[in-house]
DNA sequence: ACAGCCATGTAACTTGTTACATGATTTT
DNA sequence: AAAATCATGTAACAAGTTACATGGCTGT
């Protein structure tokens, strides 16, 4: 429900045209969760279908504009508003390659410790020097990517901090040599 | 594909029925990321459609059997080392309605912030408890389940502490008072 | 002229998800 | 006898994703 609800979040603060809406969500969120053009357009007209939007004449450029109906102006607050739920949290496809593989005959578990440990590494030191690249300007724009840089950053480190948890795990299971 | 990937992985082991599926998947993963029993089957469906696994006739109890065809053993040695690529990370919802908040007139992101705190170090003092109840047996799916936990952990962890420096962003933004 | 961006869309598809139906077996 | 669990499935749908088509406009 992401990307509906980011739409939904950005003609919350004024009308907006489909090409337009994607320019925005990446300038508010960087390069590292590509948003294509035709999944904008699709998720438009999804959300004109169930009430949430409406078209709204052009803006004398030829554009076609979209604002929130009575209906989506709600969704949007409620979104907001609601924390978002950590009783399901979304599935881990790495903790559940690490947990079936440790329970499955076969599976070198040390070995898919280390090639993600090198993977997470470099993804980390990619994040990181973007983020010293995408030096704070003053406009709130940029600091939403360097926030969410942040976020990419702080999960990261922590996943490389799981797998060394999980290696030292598995040396004691292995035999303490 | 974590829920394909999972039932591939399961069946590498040996032959298995779509129930059992289910069950040893929550053995070795806890009751975090739940799997509907309906969606076994229809993932096995597909799976069979695909040219991964084939009916296996029964095992004596009337069960229905699956086990991988060669493309299926394929897919999981595939699966299992390669590491999951950290360049098109999963959408993070919490960082993108955050960025998004900060851009947008009229949203509370202090209130935001606070309100997902309390959530999530609600869901971290769960995982801890749930931790210290699952005591690790000697056995591989008890360590499993407790390898799962531990992200969560670790996970929300790096969530709280984001937050954290959100909050401390934010209170540059705002004036620093 | 040509490349590339701006702009809108459609068709087809995948994975995930749930609600429901059905019946056998087991436990209380 | 009733309730719970075991076991298999189906129908319908949601959300995301991409490949493709189409045309205008802009800069070189």
């Amino acid at each position: 429900m992401s990307i509906r609800h980011s739409l939904l979040a950005l003609l919350q603060d004024r009308p907006r045209y489909g090409y337009q809406l994607r320019t925005e969500f990446h300038e508010r969120t960087g390069s590292a969760w590509p948003l294509n053009i035709g999944q904008v357009y699709t998720t438009l007209d999804r959300l004109e279908r169930d009430g949430m939007i409406s078209r709204d004449g052009d803006d004398g450029a030829g554009h076609i504009l979209y604002s929130l109906t009575p209906a989506g102006a709600d969704e949007v607050r409620t979104w907001l508003r609601t924390p978002v739920g950590r009783s399901n949290p979304p599935r881990n496809e790495l903790a559940i390659k690490l947990a079936l593989a440790l329970t499955l005959p076969g599976a070198d578990v040390g070995g898919i410790i280390q090639a993600q440990r090198a993977v997470s590494i470099r993804a980390l030191q990619e994040y990181t020097r973007a983020r010293r690249d995408a030096a704070a300007q003053p406009r709130l724009t940029d600091t939403a990517r360097l926030l969410v840089l942040d976020s990419l950053i702080f999960q990261t480190e922590a996943e490389v901090r799981w797998l060394d948890l999980c290696e030292a795990r598995l040396m004691q299971l292995t035999g303490p040599a």
